[in-house]
DNA sequence: CGATACTGGATCATATTAGTCCTGTATTCA
DNA sequence: TGAATACAGGACTAATATGATCCAGTATCG
């Protein structure tokens, strides 16, 4: 349904926790794992993965851990997911080898579902993971979709989400 | 993946196929089937989610089959995933009640990820069932993302896409 | 050298998705 | 009126993806 993994979800949940510690310190996979609740098989599962991908650099043996590889800010939403799920695409035969789309003469979409990937990734490539963790209310994201012959933009999203603290 | 489902894939490609027929002409499921190359059954049932939906209108009996409900310019690819997935959301414990989110409160993302739905919302809402039958090349979508205290819009999306014809 | 903590598979249970089939109902046409 | 056509609705099975866990190995610190 157009949704991230559970994986992802945690993922991102982790990441902001070393968002929101001191700068460059270790987080091992046990703490974290007390700090959200999740289990730590779970946990040390993602942590190896984004220390793989390169989004975390990674410290063994005794007081050893995890650390974010560059700064907060500089880590998107997208690079998240990328990370976990491989490159964002709304359907499977575009940037793979469309070899198993045996009816591929039939579809006439597949280019305008390019565009819409660049879209989605362009949008989630824009939320940086300082902007997951959130301090202040921030206003809507907005999305005006540039249209070919109708250079009417209509405004998008403008309903107003305000960042309540949850719960 | 922050994928549709084959399902949902399928039915964008049926909805084309309406929005290329005579207007207000009727389509029966085998037809459907033999043209884009799907069997029969699943043909079927994709069409009949669609009319109960209200996305297409059905015809029963002899000569019967299945027409568009409205204009295909005013069926958004937002409006066909919608009727076949559900709402659209990247995680689940938004638009639904978040019983099974128990680690909630350790969860401080939850109404930043509203944020981004809303956003990914808007980028398929804005996209037309006639722009999923491409004729003529089409620019890119852009996405430019508004945040909260950073007004230099990065320009985003920009990339070159052009829609070529496949393979 | 021993304890800690990451590394890298392999494995199993579960949920979702894909695809099919069957029975029923409405409509057309002979 | 009756037979053929085509949608309506649901149940069912198989395949796949995901979630979660476990185990043996390696690096580091004290």
């Amino acid at each position: 349904m157009i949704r991230i993994t559970r994986q992802t979800d945690y993922g991102i949940v982790l990441l902001a926790c070393f968002a929101t510690s001191p700068k460059g310190s270790l987080r091992n996979a046990r703490d974290l794992a007390a700090e959200t609740g999740q289990p730590l098989p779970t946990v040390s599962k993602i942590l190896k993965i984004l220390a793989r991908r390169g989004l975390l650099e990674s410290q063994r043996g005794v007081n050893g851990g995890y650390r974010l590889a560059r700064e907060a800010s500089s880590i998107s939403v997208a690079d998240i997911i990328t990370a976990l799920e491989g490159p964002i695409a709304m359907t499977e035969c575009l940037d793979e080898a469309a070899d198993d789309c045996s009816y591929e003469a039939t579809c006439p979409c597949r280019p305008n579902w390019e565009r819409i990937n660049v879209a989605i990734r362009s949008a989630l490539g824009g939320i940086p993971l300082t902007d997951m963790i959130p301090r202040f209310p921030l206003p809507p994201v907005q999305i005006p979709v540039s249209k070919s012959n109708d250079e009417t933009n209509t405004e998008l999203a403008s309903e107003g989400v305000s960042s309540e603290g949850g719960s």
